[in-house]
DNA sequence: GCGACAG
DNA sequence: ATCTTGTCGC
C-alpha cells in the first residue's frame, strides 16, 4: 500500500484529539531525549540522545539507520521521520521523561506535528523545537512572541544567538512547562542541549560513514 | 486562483 | 534535510 497524503491528514485530525496539554511536574524530570534525523539520499540516520536533567550531561545515544520511503511534505513530516525516531527512542536503556523533537508540536495545520505525533505514540511528554514557522500567527504579548493556532497558544519564539527558535507544546506539556523548559534546556549552544547532541551525533556518524 | 510550506 | 570553502562576526 502506498502513502496517501489525504488519509495521512485525516489520521492526524483523529489523533490530535489524543494530545494532552495539561502539565507535568518538570521538577520530577530526570531524563530528556533529543531526537534528530540526517540523510544520505533516501537513507535516514535517526539519533536519540539521552541527557540527564537538569544537568544536561550526555548519558547515552542510539543510532538507527533505515530507508525512508516517504518524501518530505510540509505538514506530513512525521510520516517520514517518526518511524525511525520512535525505534531509536525505544532502544534507549532508560526511558526518557521528556522528548525534544526537531520540528513542531501543536503549532501545525491539524495541531499534530511530529513532536505531538511521537509523544502520543510513545505516551511520553514532548515538545517541539523548530528553526522556522510552519503554521500559526506570531503575536507579541509584550513579554514574548506567542505562536497562536486559532485562539490557542501553541508555543512561542525564543531568540538564541542570531537565530529564532520556535518552541511548541508536543504532548502532556503545558505552556508554563514549555516556558520553564525553554530556560533550562540550554547550556552553551544556540540549540537546546538535547537537540544539539542529537544533531551533532547524527552528522558525525553520517560523515564517518562517507569516508569508509 | 495565489502564495506558504517543520526537516 | 542536502549540495559545499572560506570567511565575517560575537
Amino acid at each position: 500500500m502506498e502513502f496517501n497524503p489525504e488519509i495521512a491528514k485525516k489520521l492526524q485530525v483523529a489523533l490530535s484529539s489524543h494530545v494532552s496539554t495539561s502539565g507535568i511536574d518538570v521538577g520530577s524530570v530526570r531524563y530528556v531525549a533529543g531526537l534528530d534525523v540526517s540523510y544520505r539520499g533516501s537513507s535516514g540516520l535517526a539519533v536519540a540522545a539521552l541527557l540527564s536533567y537538569p544537568q544536561l550531561d550526555l548519558i547515552e545515544y542510539v543510532v538507527v539507520k533505515g530507508e525512508v520511503g516517504i518524501p518530505y511534505i510540509p505538514g506530513l513530516l512525521a510520516f517520514r521521520e517518526a518511524p525511525l525516531l520512535i525505534k531509536a527512542c525505544e532502544l534507549l536503556s532508560t526511558k526518557p521523561d521528556l522528548l525534544v523533537v526537531d520540528g513542531h508540536g501543536v503549532t501545525h495545520p491539524r495541531r499534530f506535528g511530529i513532536a505531538s505525533h511521537i509523544g502520543v505514540v510513545l505516551d511520553t511528554a514532548s515538545i517541539g523545537v523548530a528553526k522556522s514557522l510552519l503554521y500559526g500567527k506570531i503575536v507579541d504579548s509584550g513579554s514574548e512572541n506567542l505562536v497562536l493556532v486559532g485562539d490557542f497558544i501553541g508555543g512561542f519564539v525564543v531568540s538564541r544567538g542570531r537565530k529564532h527558535l520556535y518552541f511548541s507544546i508536543g504532548h502532556k506539556v503545558s505552556l508554563d512547562n514549555l516556558r520553564t523548559l525553554s530556560k533550562t534546556l540550554f547550556r552553551n549552544h544556540d540549540l537546546p542541549e538535547p537537540t544539539y547532541y542529537a544533531d551533532m551525533i547524527s552528522k558525525q556518524v553520517r560523515s564517518r560513514e562517507v569516508k569508509r
